[in-house]
Formats: structure tokens, sequence, C-alpha cells
DNA sequence: AGATTTTTAGACAGTGTTGTCTAAATCGTC
DNA sequence: GACGATTTAGACAACACTGTCTAAAAATCT
């Protein structure tokens, strides 16, 4: 039920969304969706919960597969960046939760001030150390590892936003070029020089 | 009065909006809307026209002052970001604009398929070759000119982006910071080695 | 099977919004 | 000042949605 608020919710926005709408994408009655929640804003706040924590966890589980000890470290940060897109930005709670955060993020800041403190900042802040680490093993020069990991994250993810906000299709290709060029731009950024 | 339809279609998304809101916002009679515009929707329309119009305009104006001879590159190409950056992305509207892709792109493409052509495609085309001019006058050592134009955007913005979706202040000191750590790491990839 | 809980369909009042209509008021122009 | 065009306030029907209620049906548990 609570994937059918979502599904609804993303789709039509939270003031184009209604009731009728999400009962019926999750096969039960209105009545049934009144007994589980008070009213239609406190069934966004329970969505919101549900996405944001699935979200975090998603990334959290992603970030495991930081390359620590890369062979080819071109190759394994490309495919990390790629594993990154695919989990926590193509699929539907990453479209859900970039749309609600642009709708309602001004209006509701309270809605995700748990997922800003457990979400971006500790992702930045694991990926930072990841980089870190990286850099004193001799892989990487870095001076602001902070800095460092929000770029990567910027430029792996910049190229994908326009299709994803307009639904196209993104092909697997795509996906690999566009993150093979931005590991690319920023190991010759970050990379050892010799 | 399209002024204040963008206001309010900006706070309160499409949907939400309801006419007699931007009836009083523009300070008339709820009947002279339905004289300028159909309904609702032609409204909308008008004013996406508008704002994109506007949006690529000012864009366009900025990318004028790309500094082609730069007496200090980092500081010149900060410069710019920070124009870039206050006058396409941190004004209402900007703001409208990305609200209403995230919001609507997806259900009306049409709408937007005119601003996809002429405003984003464009502007990377344009600072593409501004790039590539640097790099021909030996500022900077590019392979692929559209790539590194939309990574110089991605930079220079993506640490804006949370900040401008929950509304937060954005001083002055923020955004220099902000551009500046942007344009050293893409100098660190792209100056000329020596 | 019997008892208890949950779900269902449908009706319902209350509210808000859209888009139309009308008659009065205001404006611009000669 | 007079005339035509535009704007205004307000009323209006049509519609959509929310949240509540009820009595029947279904599912769950013992």
């Amino acid at each position: 039920m609570i994937e059918a608020a979502a599904t609804v919710f993303c789709r039509e926005g939270f003031a184009g969304a209604n009731i009728d709408l999400i009962a019926a994408e999750a096969g039960v009655s209105r009545q049934t969706v009144y007994n589980h929640h008070r009213d239609k804003e406190s069934l966004l706040v329970a969505v919101v919960r549900e996405i944001t924590e699935r979200c975090n966890a998603r990334a959290f589980s992603v970030l495991a597969t930081f390359p620590d000890h890369p062979r080819d470290l071109q190759a394994d940060l490309t495919a990390f960046a790629i594993r990154l897109n695919r989990n926590c930005l193509c699929d539907r709670d990453g479209r859900f939760l970039r749309r609600l955060l642009q709708n309602e993020g001004e209006r509701y800041p309270e809605l995700f001030s748990d997922w800003r403190e457990n979400g971006p900042a500790r992702v930045w802040d694991a990926l930072a150390a990841r980089f870190a680490r990286l850099a004193h093993a001799g892989w990487l020069e870095i001076d602001d590892p902070d800095a460092a990991a929000r770029q990567f994250l910027a430029l792996t993810s910049s190229d994908l936003q326009l299709p994803l906000i307009f639904g196209d299709r993104l092909s697997e290709d795509d996906l690999e070029q566009t993150s093979a060029r931005a590991v690319r731009m920023f190991l010759r950024a970050y990379a050892r020089r010799n």
C-alpha cells in the first residue's frame, strides 16, 4: 500500500494524487486506506519515511562495493559509478525522492530533515573517507576529500539528470559511456602524478 | 500577469495553484484572467514559454561574458561561474523551471521540447566552443570540449542544488567558495600541463 | 463452525475549484 | 462629455475530492 501510494504520489504529485487512485493502485478500498492512515498527509509522511530509508540503505549497500583495493582504478571506479547510478538514481525510488524534494522540500523541510542528516551527508562522508584512503594508499592526490566526493557524484550523475526528468529510456550503453567519461575526468584531476 | 501566474505556479505547483490566487497575486479579477487565457492549462503554456525564453536569454547574456582572453584563468573562470549560477540558477525563474521540469516534464514533454532544443543544448555547444578556443589558445588541454562544458556546469552547480531545493539562504560567500572549488578541480583536470 | 476482526461498496455532507454569466463600473479615445 | 472596450464583483452550476458512516461481506483466529 505504501508502494502504491508512492507510485501515485510520484506520478501525480501530492496535490494531484487522490485517495481513490491510490486505493485502486493498491487494489484495496478507500476505507482501508483511511483505516491505516489518518489522512492524506500522514500517508505522505509514511511514504516519505519508507522511501528515504530504502534509498539510504541502498546507497550504503552500494558504497560497500567501493573499490578499496583497485586492480584497474579507472575501470573499477567506473563500475562503481554505474552501480551507484543504476541503484540510487535511475530507479523509481530515486525519481520519487527527487521529485518530491523539488515539490515539497521548500514547503515542508521537516519532512526531509531526517533524510538530509542521514542520507546525503553520510554518503558524502563515507565516500570521502574511501577516497582519502585511496589517496593514502598512493592511488590519488586529493587535498579535500569531502569536495572530491561531492565532485565525483556531481560528475557521474549530471548527464543523467535531463533524460531522467523526461523519462527517456536510458540505455545501458549511455550509462557506461557517461560514467566512464566522468571517471576519466575525475582521475585526470586527482590521479597521482608521476 | 504572466509574472503572477509564474510565482503562484512555482509556489503551489500546477495542481495546487488556483486561479483566484493567481488573480489576487496579479491584482486583477478572475474574469480578467479568463479574458486573456482560455483556461488554466493554456495559462501554464504561456507562462512556460515566457520563462524558458527569459532563461535562455539570460543564459546567453552571461555566456557573452566568458573570459575569452583571461588574465588570471582561475579567477576569471570562477567569476564567470558565479555569474552563471547567480543569474540562471538561483533566481526565481531558475527555481520555477527546475520545479516545473521535475513535475511536468515527464507528463508533458512537448511543453519543454522547444526549451530542450534551444536551451541546454545550445548553451552546452556555446560553452564547448569557448573552451575549445581556450584550448586552442594554449590555456587548456581538452580532448572533448562538449563533455568538458557539461562537466564545468555540473561541478559549478551541484553544490547549490540541495540548498536551493530547500530554499536555504545562499550567502554570497558560499557561492564564491563553491564556484572557486569547482573551477580549481576543473583546471586541475584540464589546465595545460607544463 | 463460531467468534472476532478487517475489509468492502456505496452513500453522504462539506468543501474547494473551474469556467460561465451578468450587470455595473472603469478606462481610453475622440 | 460621450462612446466603445475592458475590467470588475459577485453569483452560479458543474464537478471532483476528502473524510465519515453504515451495513454487508470476507478473512482470520480459536
